[in-house]
DNA sequence: TTCTTTATGTACTGACCAGTACACAAATTG
DNA sequence: CAATTTGTGTACTGGTCAGTACATAAAGAA
């Protein structure tokens, strides 16, 4: 009675979409947040403009809803990935601005770094289960590998060898530097966050990757 | 009356020490398997040869038992780290020696580096609270810059460049690879398990670290 | 319009789990 | 030897939280 109950008719229309991608939204920033076994899935029905008795009703159980932020996750990441023209470029300068865009890239998302860290803690375990998760993070590996073929066809990168080294190891390099920085932070008492430090340690990075694959230094 | 009672007096010795260290191996194995949120503290409890009420009289709550447990965790590990020589090595065997002994390290070691993801999960903050964690990785940076200096003596190393940086290279290039394996292997379709893939890997990071430090490759 | 399917909200439950109350035994001290 | 401090076990509790029962509204089909 002095509640507040349902809208009006007019108010309450239907849309079945936008209430997914609602409980995605506040999905994934708890699961980033806290983690599978931390998140709380009242406090993920709390944030959306829904009710908990939809996350069951469209993802079933608190894994399934996991999973499919998961999979918002990677996709939300791909949609944000590099917009620049690399093709343009000399490969030296193409490997070097793939490298620092990528560096800067994971600081800038560090939510996404969060969910593909619980999910390395979980074993992989649930992104198995997603459908399309495995294609998702290839286009960047396309990127490495079209401009170290063209740089070994120039003459200006060393030969044979494998474009899924480099592109881990870049991926290693930027991950960690985001994922381990509070750990080694702590012991080395570094500031990483200061702007200095950044900017040292992508230029670092970069001069790493750029030694391992030239020919002639 | 017809359960179990309590010891005979004699085999009823007392040992606060060897309970506590034994509460710690339990709590080690169950926060590295499971995390912070994931762990139960019975289920901790229930892996040692005493009761819970033995964990909350030594270490008072959850996440005080999960301090302790990431302090013994890299104390563990420190005490298992690096018994070779190195210093009677040339610089540039002195380094790739370094480089693929932690490599094997840390694949060994799967356990603290599930430790050290729960932590950064965390973002430190419990890790801030322990005493003495942040000298605990130091000998291994004193090593890489013992190293990096003899090289740069000898003129074989580039000078100019940070130790901690080398170290910070070091290690974001082969924790990622146990760390990451699971979702980087989903997605490009790699048994990072496999003999010749933990060869070929060793041996590019060991390249890409040379490359790194080299004066004249 | 009536029936069926889809979508939504509210209020609840049963299991689980961090932490504790109580009891008491072993060592230590005076 | 008391008296006190330290160490240990058992059984419980109160809160939390994933998941559900029930009700009902909106949209579409017949």
């Amino acid at each position: 009675m002095n509640q507040m109950v349902h809208k009006k008719t007019a108010e309450r229309t239907r849309d079945p979409e936008s209430v997914k991608a609602n409980i995605l939204l506040a999905a994934i920033a708890e699961f980033g947040e806290k983690g599978l076994a931390g998140a709380r899935v009242d406090a993920i029905a709390a944030a959306t403009s829904t009710s908990k008795r939809m996350i069951y009703y469209y993802f079933e159980s608190k894994e399934g809803l996991y999973v499919a932020a998961l999979e918002a996750s990677y996709q939300k990441i791909r949609n944000t990935e590099l917009g620049i023209q690399l093709n343009n470029m000399p490969p030296i300068e193409a490997m070097r601005c793939l490298t620092s865009v990528t560096f800067d890239h994971h600081l800038k998302n560090e939510n996404h770094i969060r969910m593909v860290m619980a999910e390395n803690f979980n074993r992989g375990r649930y992104m198995a289960q997603g459908e399309h998760i495995q294609e998702l993070n290839r286009p960047a590996f396309a990127l490495v590998r079209g401009i170290y073929e063209r740089g070994v066809r120039e003459g200006v990168f060393l030969p044979g060898l494998d474009p899924t080294d480099i592109h881990e190891s870049i991926s290693a390099l930027t991950f960690f530097n985001v994922s381990n920085r509070h750990t080694f932070g702590l012991i080395f008492q570094l500031d990483k966050e200061s702007p200095a430090y950044v900017a040292a340690r992508r230029e670092n990075i970069v001069q790493m990757v750029l030694r391992y694959v030239r020919k002639n230094p």
